[in-house]
DNA sequence: GTCCAGGTGGTCA
DNA sequence: TGACCACATGGA
């Protein structure tokens, strides 16, 4: 089957990109090439919400619903931001800023190894070290305009790796850290072949794996497995709660219960949380440099 | 030079 | 539990 082109509605590429959930998109001449499994396409932005897809390699069984999946397309997100608006006000000015943001549903093992790098660093870095980790061991997937694509490394590969390999991608302390996740890997994957574990399940085997906290397991959870009813809290979500619910809005207990009043879009309104904070910053920024 | 980043592990009270 | 610190790295 497959498809050459194809528009998605309800999508805002660049607020996508830049809402920290996803590392291996790349930005070039004004389209985005996005890999999804081996498969690599080009996303251009047509108006305001719409999206053209073109299909860059070949057409392979199955990667309709893989691309479906991936863009979360059976969910109607118009509905969800405005319901997010009218039973949040305090929300109202993030949503409008947010909306078209979609949640992706990436690969779960490409989740655990970004997010555990993620811990104390900087977006920038994070993507750098993972291109270089799927250009130096992964598979060469496609390529556009003179840039090669690859593949997440084969698990084999993978587990060939020691500590110093990801200290040569800028890992720093959290290289013993990826060397034991992938060693756990086998584990993991047996634990999720029987069947889809709830969500509390699933959090707590993410947190036995070492330089996973709280944090790094709800986004595995979110963005790996597509599980909504979490709610990641990282520095910028931690702003964002001060900045609307005052100082005790970062106590563990009110977090706890702001999460339930949130559901079942809690992992949405943490992403626009998240989205909204930093442009805020970056706005503020542009206007003290003038 | 200093500060900070999609935090976590370890220690101590 | 909660408060504190160290952690490797490089861009702003």
């Amino acid at each position: 089957m497959g498809f050459r082109t194809r528009i998605i509605e309800e999508l805002d590429l660049a607020k996508t990109y830049q809402s920290g959930q996803v590392f291996s998109w790349e930005l070039i001449e004004g389209v985005y090439i996005v890999p999804i499994g081996s498969t690599l396409y080009e996303l251009k932005q047509v108006d305001g919400s719409r999206v053209e897809a073109l299909l860059l390699t070949n057409e392979e069984e199955g990667q309709d619903e893989a691309f479906e999946t991936y863009f979360d397309l059976k969910r109607d997100y118009r509905r969800i931001y405005d319901e997010i608006a009218l039973s949040h006000k305090e929300l109202a000015e993030a949503v409008e800023r947010a909306r078209g943001i979609r949640l992706l549903k990436q690969d779960e093992d490409e989740m655990l190894l970004t997010f555990i790098l993620s811990q104390n660093n900087h977006i920038g870095r994070i993507k750098k070290s993972m291109a270089g980790l799927k250009e130096l061991y992964g598979a060469k997937i496609g390529s556009y305009k003179g840039r090669d694509f690859y593949s997440l490394p084969a698990y084999e590969t993978l587990l060939s790796l020691i500590e110093k390999d990801f200290v040569n991608l800028g890992a720093g302390y959290r290289a013993p850290y990826l060397v034991a996740a992938i060693k756990d890997l086998p584990d993991l994957h047996d634990f999720l072949s029987r069947g889809k574990p709830p969500t509390e399940a699933l959090l707590e085997r993410l947190l036995e794996v070492r330089g996973v906290g709280p944090k790094v397991a709800a986004c595995i959870a979110l963005f790996g497995h597509g599980d909504w009813d979490v709610f990641p809290v990282d520095t910028w979500v931690k702003k964002a709660l001060q900045h609307y619910y005052g100082p005790e809005g970062t106590k563990p207990a009110f977090i706890h219960s702001k999460k339930r009043e949130f559901e079942p879009y809690s992992s949405l309104v943490q992403q626009l949380m998240f989205y909204h904070m930093r442009e805020k910053d970056k706005d503020e920024r542009r206007t003290k440099n003038q």
